[in-house]
DNA sequence: TTGAGTGCAAATCCTTTGCAGGCGG
DNA sequence: CCGCCTGCAAAGGATTTGCACTCAA
């Protein structure tokens, strides 16, 4: 499937739920498209617009944001940050992991099979209807590529 | 070790930093002490003490809480709340993992050393120095019982 | 005695909301 | 044309910080 047939059938979730198509919303949907390695937050979104000639407003920009993650359509992230990250959920792929960075912030994905059946047996054992599930190792990395400059937590 | 002998070892460990034993810090350790199956939150925490002859300032409360995290005494939790929460350390415990509802916010606390492992084995992988590890597990719970009152998230 | 710790209030950061005008269906 | 969406600015919740005073060591 095309990227393009990909923007097309999220765009028809929307409508098929009422609501209306923007070019704001659109232009949301495409960022992260974009970006499907990033785990992007709110303000990232914002300033990536901002440069561009399609800005948008920051409360849209939230409002957005919280309407995809409503919808299925991204990802909410918690990195023991004040501010969440957000990324595009590909059915057709696995849930994936973290491992974060305490000294520089830097996230590594992960994959892992077994972790995911595993917290689809323990929801079972306990009752609970799955939506999702996240694993978080914190630690130090000596070896992983400082390419970003976010602000250090510590 | 009783409760006392534990007290004593974690006052120890912020004197041996250099930090000085006021009735605050000590009165916040002592809360967690009472309160080892929960997960409080500053707010939490502060209205605790405050409804008790010990009332300490909401500025204190952060400031000690993040002293302790920063120690190792206390484990910051993220449960996809606008807060955070926080719960005791001990070391001679394997790490536990929780289940979060979506609608009423209740967790389960399990632990299950298949992921632990599973963790351990990971992060050697990526030849990450582990500090702490999280497995959530984010869904609708059928059965729990609903024994707290916070506000729900959606 | 003295500087780390405290309380208070103000500031800051991230996010949400009220309202008036704009535009998708 | 109707009412959902937007932008703006103001409000809000959680947490941090500046400052003068207090008290542990």
């Amino acid at each position: 499937m095309t990227t393009d047939d990909k923007t097309e059938e999220l765009l028809q979730r929307l409508r098929d739920k009422g609501f209306r198509i923007t070019s704001q919303r659109e232009t949301v949907i495409r960022i992260f498209q974009e970006n499907k390695e990033k785990h992007l937050s709110a303000e990232d979104v914002y300033e990536i617009l901002s440069k561009s000639n399609e800005a948008i407003s920051l409360a849209t920009t939230y409002r957005t944001l919280r309407m995809l993650v409503d919808m299925n359509v991204l990802r909410e992230l918690d990195f023991a940050e004040t501010h969440k990250h957000y990324e595009l959920i590909d059915e057709n792929e696995a849930p994936h992991h973290h491992i974060i960075c305490l000294d520089c912030n830097h996230t590594i994905e992960f994959e892992n099979d077994e972790i995911n059946e595993l917290g689809k047996k323990i929801a079972k054992q306990y009752n609970v209807d799955i939506v999702d599930m996240q694993f978080q190792i914190f630690g130090k990395c000596p070896s992983i590529p400082k390419d970003d400059n976010r602000k250090h937590r510590h």
